[in-house]
DNA sequence: CAGCTTTATCGTAAATTGCCGATAGGCGAT
DNA sequence: ATCGCCTATCGGCAATTTACGATAAAGCTG
């Protein structure tokens, strides 16, 4: 049978295949920050009252205070949020910049250099 | 010693913690959708075009068919895209108010009420 | 300095994700 | 009806995520 061709992996390698676009990983990583609602909510307090503790935080959620940190982690690392050491704690702010850079990378989706 | 009450799991089980909100569900499920650069990738794919049909979409990324497939389900499920079935091809096409939705939700974050 | 508080990190278990090849199912054409 | 194309799903594997308790690290406070 002629079914050598179809045993093989792919036909042509030279397809035009699209390398992930260096704005797809920005938006997927800010995208990965908010893919929880624990982070939702938590961005959601430090947004609606402008700073908070670490342990006010903790207070305000039904997870333990481990598993909170290392959503405040994830958060920290997808640049939502940023922790300045005061005192023996931690005071956590919204970034200022990241929301707008979010939703500016969303409308950027579409209408890229297309009409 | 008053210590009995420091040696409790929880001083008072009565704190406020806040259940997990249903709208932070909500955005916690569409940034899901956006949380994997290819993902990202097939959502511009499809704003660009208006429309992809399924192998069209597949021979422009550098995954597997069955991958691709995958990440077509999460965006369907999370309501990002939908596909209508076209002869022997499904063509795939952005949910239209999705994008809108997800904005909104994203400037409610704060300025909820307050202010 | 000893002790208490506050937060991050370690270690671990269960569940989920991402990727793939292989396979099944639907549909048009021969 | 059978063949061939297109897509979804299955099964499996490695890696990651989520959750927690326990522990370490850092700082006030007395």
């Amino acid at each position: 049978m002629s079914d050598r061709i179809r045993l093989m992996k792919r036909p042509s390698p030279a397809r035009p295949r699209r390398a992930p676009a260096k704005e797809d990983e920005e938006v997927a990583a800010l995208a990965w920050g908010l893919a929880h609602p624990a982070r939702v909510a938590i961005l959601r307090l430090l947004l609606d009252r402008r700073e908070c503790v670490c342990g006010a935080i903790v207070d305000s959620m039904p997870l333990a205070q481990a598993t909170v940190s290392q959503h405040l982690k994830v958060l920290k690392e997808t640049g939502w949020i940023e922790g300045t050491i005061d005192g023996p704690r931690v005071c956590y702010c919204p970034t200022s910049g990241a929301k707008t850079r979010f939703m500016q990378l969303l409308e950027g989706l579409d209408s890229g250099e297309r009409r």
